[in-house]
DNA sequence: AAACCGAAATGAATCGATTCAATAATGTAT
DNA sequence: ATACATTATTGAATCGATTCATTTCGGTTT
């Protein structure tokens, strides 16, 4: 293996000074054309690669990527139609940047956090449910530009989250408006515990996911004005996953056979349930309405089609990145849902 | 902005060398603990902020990252199921192999090419379709070790491809089986200039990708010993998103009304054909028979249910980052695929 | 007390660029 | 021809660690 080309090699070969030499690579409007192809023309002959990557960052500071960490579940980030969307945004504003995309990845907790302190990187986006976490701590040391994504964190820069507890409302309003009186609520998880399966009182005071803490106080608030105790709405906490939710739903159906509305915290929980009801023999919407949580792209294609409180989560990543690699105001910014109605609630 | 705590800092404020507090840092054992203590005693006082990356990173060597570049559309990483699925695969070795991914992104191709310039990353894997392409070069030029996701690359260390001419080849004998007797191919792209619709010889005959050469050969041959004239297949260059395709099959079923099995390239497309048989109102597989290509989870839920050629791209992501990143034995691979019977073949 | 050994610590060299104040070269106006 | 701007070039300092050959230390063994 032979050593490497360096620039001042190139420059002491083409007989000028190395600061000419960077130049002829980085600026080449300031130096003479002549002498800039004298310089390209022995870098060429001694085989000189280019500018040394990592020296040219550490001596600019500059490492031309974001990156992204998914602190809660890391396999999550390929796998949830919704953070798959929120990556696309988020690729598409550091494309706009012509900056890179720097995927955090670890298999446990104590890698997360090595994986954190060594990514060259110059700002980070943050997604998850709750800040009390040691991988946050480790993103919050690093002292790097912190955006986070569904949370407010403290320290960071700004954070994206969405209007959750008016999305839920909406949610729940049209539920009522479609004649349910018995609810049941699908639940995404609630904290950090991996506890799945009903959700007593003493769970639900226990959310510290801020996600489920705004969509269960607008679903509640909702109900309540309708007329519905929260206490006779039907708590599940759910797996996201269609197929758990599936098998979870099935239960529900048997152990509360009354239940005429169900509001799901995302569409993938929602698809499992319509499996589940349909499976059971039941129909939707006339027996069961259902609408889900995100607006993805397969639940225009269930059957019934799915209704769904509608996000944006391509410009949720795409702010996010923008806000993180930006040096405007960067105020912390609340998206907003929409309903939309399909076959699920409406025949 | 005050300066940053160096390293130099705080092995002077603990009163050791250098390199003691490098050790420290780096190589634990190597370091008394009494000493130790005093060194991360001084250094919390100070605020150090622990080993800068970048400069380690230039006396290392090491990037600790994978970069991954997708140049035959950089949107597709986040858009297309397989792509998402591959990167799953990526992603698990890399966590595995603690090592961070990193997504080149970019808007066009000159910027692309500096994008895969200013990566810093230990080894490079590439998906596409052709191989020739500046992207390519320009990778190369990084002398990094560099695979290539389904399509051989020259210099590359290793490949990992599909055995596609089998797969096409098992999907055309299963349309045979099943009685079709006026087929049409749903191609992918051909080549780099983007082009749709009716594929004459002339196309036929300039098929750049390699995907594409070897399932239209799989396709054509097990076609023609069950006796059908390569001419007389219809052959349409479809765009891989199933609204288009959807598009281009309506057409089809219009200019060809015989047809009575579909070879689908993609299970997006084949997805795409089911929804425009549909609204035709012909029945599959009754009147036609759609098979397609990959496996994806979305060809379980369609109606009918999609026959296809399942690949486990997940396995051939994670096969890539293993050899990119391996210090091993570096053949290329080539990935066997499985015939998946469903509804949209068979009733 | 001398000799020896392994573990711990040292400190200068190195990784490979970019930056910027100072200087030199070139061009333009008087 | 002289002065004055402009544009190019120089070269040393700097970014912040890690490495490794060498020296020092502390403890055993003879």
């Amino acid at each position: 293996m032979e050593k490497r080309v360096r620039l001042v090699d190139v420059a002491r070969a083409a007989g000028v000074s190395q600061g000419t030499a960077s130049n002829a690579f980085g600026k080449p409007h300031l130096v003479r054309q002549q002498v800039r192809d004298r310089i390209f023309a022995v870098a060429a002959e001694l085989g000189y690669r280019g500018p040394h990557v990592m020296a040219r960052m550490l001596r600019t500071g500059r490492a031309g990527a974001l990156g992204v960490v998914f602190p809660d579940n890391l396999e999550y980030a390929f796998t949830d139609p919704v953070a798959i969307e929120l990556l696309r945004g988020v690729g598409r504003e550091c494309a706009r940047q012509a900056v890179n995309m720097m995927i955090i990845s670890a298999e446990n907790q104590e890698q997360a956090i090595s994986a954190v302190n060594n990514a060259a990187v110059d700002a980070f986006l943050v997604h998850c449910y709750s800040d009390n976490n040691d991988i946050i701590s480790a993103l919050r040391r690093r002292n790097l530009p912190l955006v986070g994504i569904d949370t407010d964190i403290r320290d960071a820069v700004a954070s994206v989250v969405l209007d959750d507890y008016t999305g839920a409302a909406m949610a729940a309003r049209h539920l009522l408006e479609c004649g349910a009186g018995y609810f049941a609520i699908l639940s995404l998880q609630a904290n950090e515990a991996e506890r799945f399966g009903p959700m007593d009182d003493k769970r639900r005071g226990a959310v510290s996911h801020r996600v489920v803490r705004e969509r269960l106080a607008g679903y509640h608030a909702m109900l309540e004005s309708g007329g519905v105790e929260v206490d006779d709405i039907v708590h599940i906490e759910c797996d996201n996953l269609s197929e758990q939710a599936s098998a979870q739903v099935r239960q529900l159906l048997i152990d509360h056979p009354k239940i005429d509305g169900i509001l799901a915290m995302s569409d993938v929980i929602a698809i499992g349930a319509l499996d589940a009801i349909k499976k059971a023999g039941k129909s939707v919407p006339g027996d069961i309405r259902v609408i889900g949580f995100d607006g993805i792209a397969d639940g225009e294609r269930t059957d019934p089609p799915l209704s769904t409180i509608t996000q944006n989560s391509v410009e949720k990543g795409r702010l996010a990145a923008e806000l993180a690699l930006g040096e405007g105001d960067r105020r912390s910014r609340v998206l907003p849902t929409t309903l939309t109605v399909r076959g699920s609630t409406k025949a």
